[in-house]
RNA sequence: GCCGUUGUAGCUCAGGGGUAGAGCACUUCCUUGGUAAGGAAGAGGUCAAGGGUUCAAAUCCCUUCAAUGGCUCCA
């Protein structure tokens, strides 16, 4: 019998016969290490252990902590729910179940039955029972007239769909107990593997994830090698509702929702607005020094605009409708840009006035489905930090990178590390439709954009058919505490709009010659920007935009008069300050100050009124010991500072 | 927009065809206490809204609204 060379990751190269599979190269190293490998992956792809192998290969042996390891387990969890569903509702029909980033799914299709909680705790059960039988995944190549016979006999459309794409001879099966599943796998070695089942959510999600299709039943769900990991993650996700914006947003008082305003039009409570108001502040100063000039816009047009900007036909669905006036459709902006353009179209411009950067924290509207409303993050009323930048070709790159030099700077003021950017291409068969009939264009600027990127040293992904209809941009993307993705800031080109609205500047050659627009909001708008920071910091926001700094705790009512004192010393150097004079023991009024997350606290007793201090305690816990006021005012202004810096 | 779930006090939630409940928060009083909950009393609700069934509805049914988990969408 001929041999191959395996190579392991650590160079160890080992030879054995040919055919031999990864489990028993496992057990050759060391039978511990064979107990608990759950997939291989063999010349960089991921197969089942009991796959022979039958050439030179590197290998590398998958566990649970493995992301491959953990992607093939919730797959298999997927057939192992399906296997439960079926031998408990005979006859149903499966869509498909992928393995997703924190578990699986699997698109069903009940005929109209519908799943209920208890009916998930049935289910799991099952799931339980089924997986103690330790059942093996089996492999099983089968030809495509195979395959649809199969599936045929058994009557489900959906598999027969997929089937039908496949080509002859790349079709598998894998089966265990007496389920049988159409799947390229890979598959743990069994189902014994899987010891912590729990069944998450109902939700209903179209086939092929499209609206004209008939909606399924999909059924999440998360599994672990052992309990005390499925526990773990429970204590995570309840942990992190705790730190859900919305919690958090009512908590604090930052912002409400009333059915009488609408929905997804947030009230801005004091404290929200105070946090907006040195967010405002903060950004201004920025782009002052980066040579923004402020304008400012009507917060509604003539539809005659949109129709010239192209928004209209686009976007019209996503625009509250119009109201009329005098015979004239009047529309409520989605965005700011065409006011900017009207702007920019003012005045006569000059090459040498160029680029011009024109900011405005333009308030929109945007009439989101009701389906897509979420907290602060999706909202139909909302603020953005707006600014569009008109320059010649030869300034595009030095601004294009100026604007990411500025996301970088406002990211490390507020400790934003967990982000990709995106870096969004149009799709050349799509030019004309979705896209802007230019083909040069495109090539141009998006080579411009991945120029800076790389040049800039950041970290970055391309994505196909996702530009602007007017350019390629570049789309930051975060998570929110329960994991839902959002594009917080976003960085686009635009050499469309500067030919529709007739943008020109008269060029060295007193010709006149298009600009190139840039449209950039870092800091997002103040709905999403804020609900993402509600988060980030779970509510205990910087010094410098806490909407509460300080709160001076006096140990009792003796202490009041020199408390307010001080306050108002506070006040006047701009320290957003406040007393807790209510008459409850210290313990209980620094519990309810770190409930509410003021940043300082004050404690006001005897020994401080006597000598003209204050004791400090910062939020957690650090105390920094007794001051005098005036010492206190320098350390916060020079926290602030390095906060800000 | 579509599928599912939910809607009871400011908040978190229990209850459930026959006079509406708890804890926290709030108000008042007692207490004047030094680094995460002192004590007592009180006030607070058209049980989301509208309709239906019933002697009787917060409870059962229907519709609407809103929130929520997804799907679709996201300039």
């Amino acid at each position: 019998m001929s041999e191959i060379k395996i190579t392991l990751p650590d160079g160890t190269i080992k030879t054995v016969p040919k055919g031999t599979d990864a489990y028993s190269i496992a057990k050759s190293i060391s039978e511990g290490l064979a107990r608990v490998i759950i997939a291989a992956k063999v010349n960089g792809k991921v197969v089942e252990l009991n796959r022979p192998i039958t050439e030179d290969s590197t290998l590398s042996l998958l566990k649970w902590e493995d992301k491959e390891g953990k992607s093939t387990f919730w797959h298999s969890s997927a057939h192992l729910f399906a296997e439960a569903l079926e031998s408990l509702y005979p006859g149903v029909k499966f869509g498909i179940g992928p393995s997703i980033d924190n578990g699986f799914y699997y698109d069903v299709d009940l005929d109209g039955k519908k799943l209920s909680v208890e009916d998930l705790n049935t289910i799991e059960k099952k799931m339980q029972e089924l997986a103690k039988k330790e059942n093996q995944f089996n492999r099983k190549e089968v030809s495509k007239a195979e395959a649809l016979e199969y599936f045929t006999q058994k009557g489900d459309p959906y598999k027969l769909e997929l089937i039908n794409e496949l080509t002859d001879g790349d079709i598998t099966f894998y089966s265990q107990g007496d389920f049988t599943d159409l799947c390229k796998g890979p598959h743990i070695p069994h189902t014994g593997f899987i010891k912590a089942i729990k069944l998450l959510n109902i939700a209903g999600a179209y086939w092929r994830g499209d609206e004209k299709n008939k909606q399924l039943t999909r059924v999440y769900g998360i599994t672990f090698p052992k309990k005390s990991e499925l526990d773990e993650y429970l204590l995570m996700l309840e942990e992190a509702k705790k730190r859900d914006h919305r919690v958090l947003g009512k908590d604090l008082e930052i912002f409400a929702f009333d059915d009488d305003v609408g929905p997804g039009l947030p009230l801005w409570l004091p404290k929200g607005a105070a946090i907006i108001e040195k967010l405002e502040e903060f950004a201004k100063k920025t782009e002052k020094e980066a040579g923004y000039m402020r304008v400012k816009s009507p917060h509604i047009a003539k539809e005659s605009m949109y129709l010239k900007s192209g928004h209209l036909p686009y976007y019209k669905d996503s625009m509250f409708p119009p109201m009329e006036l005098d015979g004239i459709n009047y529309y409520l902006k989605a965005m700011n840009c065409p006011h900017h353009h009207k702007i920019f179209a003012a005045t006569p411009k000059s090459y040498r006035d160029l680029p011009v950067r024109y900011a405005e924290y333009g308030t929109c509207y945007r009439y989101e489905q009701t389906g897509e409303l979420f907290g602060l993050m999706r909202v139909r009323s909302l603020q953005m930090n707006d600014a569009h930048i008109y320059c010649t070709k030869a300034q595009f790159e030095q601004e294009f990178k100026a604007v990411n030099d500025l996301y970088v700077k406002y990211f490390k003021v507020f400790g934003i590390d967990k982000y990709v950017m995106r870096f969004s291409k149009h799709d050349p068969k799509k030019l004309g439709q979705k896209y802007i009939d230019a083909p040069e264009m495109w090539k141009e600027t998006e080579d411009m954009v991945r120029k800076v990127l790389q040049s800039a040293n950041i970290p970055y992904i391309e994505v196909e058919d996702e530009a602007a209809f007017y350019g390629p941009k570049i789309d930051i993307q975060i998570w929110s505490a329960i994991g839902r993705e959002f594009t917080l800031a976003t960085n686009q080109v635009d050499f469309a709009q500067a030919e529709r609205f007739d943008l020109y500047f008269i060029n060295e050659k007193s010709e006149k010659e298009r600009p190139l627009i840039l449209h950039r909001a870092p800091l997002s708008t103040h709905e999403r920007f804020i609900g993402f920071l509600l988060e980030h910091y779970a509510g205990k926001f910087p010094l410098w935009m806490s909407p509460e700094q300080v709160i001076l705790l006096p140990i009792s009512e003796k202490y009041q008069e020199y408390s307010e004192k001080v306050l108002n010393i506070l006040k006047k150097h701009d320290i957003r300050a406040l007393i807790d004079d209510r008459s409850e023991k210290t313990g209980k009024k620094i519990r309810d100050a770190e409930l509410k997350k003021l940043p300082l606290m004050l404690i006001i007793g005897e020994k401080e009124q006597g000598d003209n201090t204050v004791t400090v305690r910062k939020q957690g816990g650090e105390d920094l010991g007794a001051m005098t006021v005036e010492a206190f005012i320098n350390y916060v202004n020079a926290e602030i500072a390095q906060q800000l810096n």
